[in-house]
DNA sequence: AGAATCTACTTATCTATGATAAGGTGTCAA
DNA sequence: TTGACACCTTATCATAGATAAGTAGATTCT
């Protein structure tokens, strides 16, 4: 018997593509001679490449830690850890939150989401707050990610470039920018982590 | 004396023909077509697409309302207001978020970056808390945007398209997304802005 | 005035890319 | 044996960004 590809055999050797030569260099012919195999057997599988890359932001974060538990007394530490694993998984690819960001969101995401929603109620939010509080958690995962990883992140990119805002210039800037470190990404992604998770916790008992 | 058309006039169409067509459709020969000129004059002006995109996204920030003073009391309110009106620029263009964020920074936001890092620091924040502030609200805009733009809002997707996750499955995801009406993106966004300003105040005063 | 020069284009062309049509080859069921 | 289906190939499009080379008109130099 002679087995195609397989769908999850293309997405998981496209996924090592998208790693090597980064998302516009993500063609359909790289792909395909990394399979061993010619362009045009790649849509067979798929109906075309959005649909393709659909399923690889699909992969991505099912290979991510999959969200712990949330109840009603953790509800904001699981908030915060859920996110960090969504980051981890946009991370672990290159230009992994310009895929995600193109993709529609799946069926398949309403049963953890309607888990965590049930847990914040019971932590004292409305319904609509609770979905809200965790879409505004994506749209930051997302923001922080995409800028983190199309390298336009200010102080990342003052650092790397030693490009320093002109210190005289600009002091308070110049202070805060050179107060960071190399890695400081994921820093400042906790940092606004912890307002959100906050605030969060503020607009409940208001 | 014949003016050509100068950089200014070519970004002014190209925002326009990016409204209605999008940044999928956005091509130098429909930009071309559309100044009465063949495609490759674009590339006397610019030196690539990118070059072009650059100079959209820039000119997107400087059409919008231009960010008030951020005083030691005022900075909350000036910290959302400048939030709000970042995402008002992105908003105004379609995929605007999306073709900001392609953009490398520009050392032209330095100077009006230090003033409010200054008005934070006088209002008891450290300097990098304050710049990372700044950068977490960056962050979230770009993301709500993008996300609102690409359509991939979920709760946006339920209700237009009127796929609603099952009201037996998931009760408590029901009950939030039915909850929300049809412009509910700036409501979740001022949500979200609200946890991110109450969070910064917090974390200034421990 | 006339030649050189520069600006701002045009014409022609290249190379990639996503995508489709049509055809081939094997495997398996009836 | 025959038909059907899965899976892939060959050939081919249309469209994209981009560059090279040429050209008309204005400006400047001598």
């Amino acid at each position: 018997m002679k087995m195609g590809l397989g769908r999850e055999a293309i997405v998981r050797s496209a996924l090592d593509l998208l790693n090597e030569v980064g998302l516009d260099a993500f063609t359909t012919r790289r792909l395909a001679e990394r399979l061993g195999v010619k362009q045009p057997a790649i849509y067979w599988h798929f109906r075309n490449k959005r649909d393709l890359l659909d399923e690889m932001a699909a992969q991505m974060l099912k290979e991510g830690v999959p969200p712990g538990p949330m109840t009603p007394d953790t509800w904001i530490e699981a908030l915060k850890d859920n996110a960090r694993s969504f980051r981890d998984s946009l991370l672990r690819y290159r230009d992994g939150a310009r895929v995600h960001a193109g993709t529609r969101p799946d069926a398949s995401l309403y049963a953890s989401l309607d888990d965590r929603v049930r847990a914040m109620r019971d932590a004292g939010f409305s319904a609509d707050d609770a979905v809200r509080a965790m879409m505004v958690m994506s749209h930051y995962v997302v923001g922080s990610v995409i800028e983190e990883q199309s390298g336009a992140d200010a102080a990342r990119v003052s650092i790397e470039s030693g490009f320093l805002p002109d210190a005289d210039t600009y002091p308070d800037l110049f202070c805060g920018i050179s107060q960071m470190h190399d890695d400081d990404a994921t820093d400042g992604f906790e940092f606004g982590l912890d307002a959100l998770a906050r605030g969060f916790a503020a607009s409940r008992s208001v």
